[in-house]
DNA sequence: TGTACATCAGTGAACGCGCGTTCACTGATGTAC
DNA sequence: TGTACATCAGTGAACGCGCGTTCACTGATGTAC
């Protein structure tokens, strides 16, 4: 049953959002295409009139989850600012809808160099972004706030992600924001 | 073909010392248990008389990989000097040797209670541990010291691991160490 | 504008491969006498 | 201490399931007249 144009469009988009949340959730092996296909609301068959394989979805999803964080990124009032929502309780519970360095982080540093190569535009964009937000003197000062910052956001949501101790898991994002804050 | 008792325990422990590289270089779904067997030295079949189940093998893999970063911090002169050799690009390009919470730590994150208690335990230690080599006057001001190095650090050497850029690379390593020396 | 036909997005069964796991077997270990 | 037998760690073939991928088919879209 052919559809329109438009609806294959939409159709694609649909499942780049299914795939975006499925993997920043369960990781690259525990998701299968199907069921990305069904989240979608179509069926695994039609898959690859859309993505070459398994692998060329990983590496469309990941724009879009990396288009995400620059965006979150852009429209913060302040490092601080940004910092205090990143490492907030809700955004560690977000697995699905949350930053993808810190949901795939490990898992990235195995792919394919085509899936590092958008992480690595991503993180210099974000990386961009935050040094303009940053306080500081100099764009020197500026860079190095953003960048140390960055770090230790993504650590300490990985960690308190991994943590199953609620008090410990708190006090790292609790700690890392005080100190962002400085 | 039985073995002795002593026999057994060392190929028990060469299986756990296999799992702990390949685990930490590939991943947990990266690696099949054939080949930790492989790697241990021995055939497929016999793995079922050491471990309940591959899943009971990465819960025993995880213990050992925790206790070498906790003696690694506690030999370590100053919280400083851990930093240092943390972020070096040594410790970068040896993913099956290094820390395991920057080498598995998304994908911890999804695994049973039974694992990540292991993780949140030697997590404990080793926040105690480098609490006890940062400066400061209180132990407050050692412990808030401690616990953003330590999300600095793994958020460091995760996103210097994940980009494609070398010089990138370098600079998130090498701010991230001059941040935590301060 | 209306009709006839070609195109092709989506369907769902099927394929083939790899992986975790099982099992009958082997032969060295360890024990009972 | 030496011998006979039971035990059981390790072997490798086999099983069964799930997953990525393919393919013949369907029927709505879009186009040519």
């Amino acid at each position: 049953m052919r559809v329109s144009k438009e609806q294959m469009a939409e159709n694609r988009s649909f499942i780049l959002k299914a795939a975006k949340r499925l993997f920043r959730e369960r990781g690259f092996d525990g998701v299968t295409v199907a069921e990305v296909m069904q989240a979608a609301g179509l069926t695994h068959g039609g898959f690859y009139g859309h993505f070459k394989s398994k692998e060329d979805l990983i590496a469309h999803a990941l724009e879009t989850a990396v288009d995400e964080i620059a965006e979150s990124a852009a429209s913060a009032n302040s490092l601080e600012a940004y910092a205090s929502k990143y490492l907030s309780k809700g955004h560690r519970e977000n697995l699905a809808g949350g930053c993808v360095y810190a949901a795939l982080s490990s898992e990235v540093a195995r792919l394919s160099l085509e899936c590092r190569d958008v992480l690595t535009d991503g993180l210099k964009a974000q990386l961009d972004a935050l040094s303009a937000k940053a306080p500081g003197k100099t764009s020197e000062a500026k860079r190095q706030r953003a960048v140390t910052a960055w770090s230790a956001m993504v650590g300490a949501l990985l960690l308190s992600r991994v943590v199953d101790d609620k008090s410990l898991s708190d006090e790292i994002l609790e700690r890392t924001r005080l100190a962002i804050a400085r």
